[in-house]
Parts: structure tokens; sequence; C-alpha cells
DNA sequence: ATTCGGACGGACCGATCGGTCTGTTATCGT
DNA sequence: ACGATAACAGACCGATCGGTCCGTCCGAAT
């Protein structure tokens, strides 16, 4: 009949809205200014994500699928689970310059409410990585593969930190792995 | 003459402020909610604190002197150098519960403007703590200070990520006191 | 008792927030 | 060529943002 929905319009407007975020922080950017970058209109947006509640969310789903490329990345990378431990530390690190760290751990700070549908979203990707750490440390010769996880989650998250992002994450990237490689052989 | 201006006004504002940031981050807390929450007149607040960013950056200031305190008590309960840094993780971690992390970090990561008032007077403070982690180290028979400061600052970033605070920090803090005793007698 | 000035509450400012709705333009299928 | 519909722009909504300003009230010094 008429003219058909372009189907990227959604991936246009998400990344738009990725950049931002990951650039400023959920709530210092406002709608409009999402819409000026992805060069749409008003009811584009809200009839692709319903609320900026939606949009956020896809934004950390987008976020979690990066993490899953960073785990794949350091499996494929690496032969044991000792050293793909170790690599994925280093595959953080590397991902670090030119960013404000971790979407998803950032987005976590402005959602202190456990109540909020995003903050939960957060936690339970969180958990998930958690357990896909877990499975790995089991797989190593460690005794204590809860401690091992809680380790590198540590590490992880400290070169996620604001700090370390912002000054020196050069320095903080490599210490990590060199900790991280003797954590795993502990 | 007239009614002096009481010299606790300032603190009773601060204080609200304080723990409205500290709850709710510096970008989701309004001028007015601080002033309710302060029982104060607009006039007052602006009066004391010209501007939100000011406000702001005494509550960083709070902030930077409470970790004196954190920095002062560890100095005090351990004899050694490298049993304070140990005694220092151990603080950071048990001061986590109950709060949102770190209100220096949270707030870098709301202000990522390198060039922002707020965001120089959190990376100067950051700095500061640094040097003085550094002498620390200097003060301990490692053979390379900068990369013991490197690792004690990863870990204690990594307890102040808001992952570590809100999912189980509990057996974050007590495994970072862990790696901390490892790292400083290696 | 009068008066001076600080404390307070709140009206008010322009701008922006998230969100809704309408009108115009452009592109498609028929 | 025509008509249907998606995409776009923007007016508009109430609420809130940071910030200014004014009027009232009250406490203390004279």
């Amino acid at each position: 009949m008429a003219r058909r929905p372009s189907p990227q319009t959604r991936e246009r407007i998400l990344d738009a809205a990725n950049d931002l975020f990951d650039r400023y922080g959920v709530h210092a950017v406002g709608m409009q200014r999402i819409i000026d970058e992805a060069a749409c209109g008003k009811n584009l947006l809200y009839r692709e994500f319903g609320s900026k509640d939606e949009l956020v969310v896809a934004y950390l789903e987008r976020g979690g699928a990066e993490w899953d490329v960073k785990f794949a990345r350091a499996l494929a990378a690496a032969a044991t689970p000792q050293e793909q431990l170790v690599e994925l530390v280093r595959v953080v690190g590397a991902g670090l310059p030119g960013t404000r760290g971790c979407g998803l751990r950032n987005t976590l700070a402005e959602y202190p409410d456990p109540d909020h549908p995003v903050h939960r979203f957060i936690v339970e990707h969180l958990e998930k990585v958690r357990g896909r750490l877990h499975d790995l440390a089991a797989r190593t010769p460690t005794a204590d593969p809860d401690r091992l996880v809680d380790r590198i989650l540590l590490i992880i998250n400290g070169l996620y930190s604001p700090y370390t992002v912002i000054a020196g994450e050069g320095r903080a990237a490599a210490e990590a792995v060199l900790l991280a490689r003797e954590i795993v052989s502990a």
C-alpha cells in the first residue's frame, strides 16, 4: 500500500542513545538530545521505545552483548581456564581507553533503587557474569573457585572504576593482567 | 543590633546535601529537595553556597576529609607500612555496608568533562590519595612501589565499584583483605 | 517598645525534563 | 497519477531543573 517502516531506524536511534549514554551518563542525557543525534522524529523514538526506561534497558542489553563478545574473545584466545581468566582481564583493560568505563556499572550507580527495573536488569546481568566466571573458575585446578571469582571480579571492577578509567588506565590495565596471572596460578 | 547569622546553618545544609548526594547521586538530587531536608530558606542556601557546583565541591571536600580519617585510622592500627596498607583495605571494606560506595568516585562518573571544576577537584583529590599511598609503599621492602600502589588502588577501586557495593560487598571485602595481604608480602 | 537584620517560605524566571499529539512532507504500492 | 502511510518537525503538556527575588516573620540589641 504505502511506505514501509525502515527496519534500521531502531538501530540508528539505539546507536545515538548508546553513544550519548556512554559518554555522558543516562541522567545527563535528555530524550531531545537523542532525537537530535538520531535525526528522527520524536514519534518514531517513542514508537520504538515506549519510554526512556525502555530505551535505557535496550542500551544496557547492548552493553551486555558487548560483554558476551569480550567473554567469547577471551575464551577463544587461550587454552586453559586459567589463561582464559587472565585473557578476560586483558580484554577488559584493552577496551578501556576512550571510554567512560562500563555502561552497566555506571548506570547501576545512577539507579540505586533496588526495585527499579533498570537496577534489577543490571544486577541480573552482573549475576549472570558472576555465574559464567564461576563456571570457568570451577574448571581450574584451584581449591576454592568462589574465592577465585571474587578476586577476578575485584580486579575487573577495579579496572572499571571511574578513577581508573580517567587517571592512568594504561598502568592499571597492565598491572591488572600481571596480578590476575599471579592469582590464577596460586 | 539584630539577629546574628547562626554558624551551624552551613553545617546543617551540608549535612542534608551530603546525605542526599550520597544516597541518590548528585544529578538526581535537586536543590529544592536539599532545602526541604535542611529546613532552611532558599536564600540561606544560596548565601552559603553560591551555586550547586559549589555545594557539590563542599560535599566532596567532606568526602575527602572522611578519606583522611580512614587513612589515619589505618596508619594507627598497624605498625609496618605493609600492614598499614592491608589495614587501609580493611577499613575501606568495613565502611561499605549501607553506603553507595565512594562519593568522590561516583560523582566523578557524573562529571566526565575534564574541564569542569567538580571533575578537576575529584581528580586532584584522587591524585593526592595516590601520592600518600606511594609514600607508604616506598617505606615497604618492595622493589617497585609504583606497582604496589597500582595493585592496592585496583583493589580499593574494585571495592568501591557499584557492583561490589550492591551485590555481596561482604565476600568482596573479606577477599580484598586477603588479596592485599598477599600483595604486600610478595 | 522600637527597630534592624537574618531566617524563612514561596512566587517567579527561563530552560529543560519525559511524554503526547498534530500537521506536513516524502515515499511507497496500486 | 493517486492515495495510503511512514517519517519528520514541532507545538504543547505538566513537572522540575538551577537560580533570583520579594515579602513576612521573628529574635535580639538599643
